[in-house]
DNA sequence: TTGGACATAGGGGAATCCCCTACGCCACGG
DNA sequence: CCGTGGCGTAGGGGATTCCCCTATGTCCAA
């Protein structure tokens, strides 16, 4: 854990806390982030146990999290922030590409989302959204999520898998646990063409674009389930 | 991807390019070596592709490489490099603390492997042990490869996912991060019906009984993955 | 009673899955 | 120095799935 000073001159930086258990990425979020001249580093942690120290003794007024830190992950940390200091906004970083995480980081209370693929002017731009008490999500993330809350906007509470239909997750389920088309229509009774539907209807309303995308969603979403 | 050329003036430092699909990443690497007195960052590139662009248009002395990339992945690379330019030494970066990759890496010809996990100055320390001709891993890779060549299962051997073929790997990763058959093929530019091949195999050494399950497998193992 | 939402299911072409076979390397042991 | 076997690559061809449309029956609420 490394402390940094320097915005003892300008005495209105805004101070950035940042979380990840990547010693370079630590290290390249610090310079990246100490180069602009409305923002510092107040600090750095490698995991949940340092950020809660690390945020007692720096204030920040942001924080940066990888979502996939040791020991307690990412979304722990996230709510247990959630419980301990309810205004600090909290930027979660993710190597993953998908949206899983992202829904279940902003669903958590995070102000942004943003991949590691991403440029890193991009980082910047988050931060600075989220210091002026809006949200940020990638482009991607935004158009799908949007997609998904058509009807029910202003609270973003519950998971679209809500939205399916009994039948539906029962497939979901199935799938989740790597049943085969022929397989789950067999358990349940059913045509294959008619779990066919199903899963038609559950890629439409999770906006997913492929069977493998749903399956990938569907094991991810049972796996959550299992710990939860 | 960019060009850095501030070694102009001292005329011997030593040439680095960084290829990793995080740009975050390597800009912190570019940072970090580029404070070196004796090192510079030649180039960047996010794949395969690019890496061997930059190589031919900035001849570095060393390349460091991230084994996870998008398309062909880090070991894909390294293999190619080492046909055509086989003094060209390569410092894998992961993040992965799997072994598997370790043993890969350095059979495929890399001249050392690294997590991220790892204090960056690490990178500095086995950048200069790779320049002056030596092999680099961390005591912790190398404590268990030392365990596996013994033979003592201290601990458990790892899942016959170990046992997959490079090739076979690739695919299962890719498998895991939702591709389709199609995407992948096109992805390492190869047949579908190579592809196919490759799943049957994996499908044989993991004693899966159909595709959904192998993506089942591939799904959580890239989950894990991710967060180990 | 009319419009949804839901469960069920078929048609048909494209993409896969799945089981086999095959061939060129290349390393390693006999 | 020649097998033998592992590895990467790839095709054939039938069985399944995928994917986009359409369709019917049921129940419930407007």
């Amino acid at each position: 854990m490394v402390m940094n000073q320097q915005n003892a001159s300008s005495g209105k930086k805004s101070r950035v806390l940042v979380v990840d258990d990547h010693p370079i990425v630590r290290q390249g979020l610090a310079l990246l982030i100490n180069r602009e001249h409305d923002l510092v580093v107040c600090g750095e942690a490698e995991d949940a146990q340092a950020a809660l120290t690390a945020i007692s003794a720096s204030r920040p007024d942001i924080t940066v999290v990888d979502i996939s830190l040791d020991g307690p992950d990412g979304l722990e940390l996230l709510k247990n922030l959630r419980g301990r200091y309810p205004s600090l906004p909290v930027l979660m970083l993710s190597m993953h590409d998908e949206s899983i995480y992202a829904e279940r980081a902003l669903r958590a209370g995070a102000q942004g989302y943003i991949m590691k693929q991403e440029a890193t002017d991009k980082v910047l731009v988050a931060i600075r959204r989220i210091l002026s008490h809006e949200i940020y999500v990638s482009d991607r993330v935004a158009s799908r999520m949007l997609h998904r809350y058509i009807g029910s906007p202003g609270a973003v509470e519950q998971s679209s898998i809500a939205d399916l239909t009994d039948r539906e997750l029962e497939v979901f389920r199935l799938i989740g646990k790597g049943h085969t088309t022929r397989q789950i229509a067999e358990e349940l009774h059913l045509s294959v063409k008619t779990v066919e539907s199903y899963q038609a209807r559950i890629k439409e309303k999770l906006s997913l674009r492929s069977a493998r995308e749903l399956m990938q969603h569907a094991i991810q979403w049972s796996i959550s389930e299992k710990s939860a």
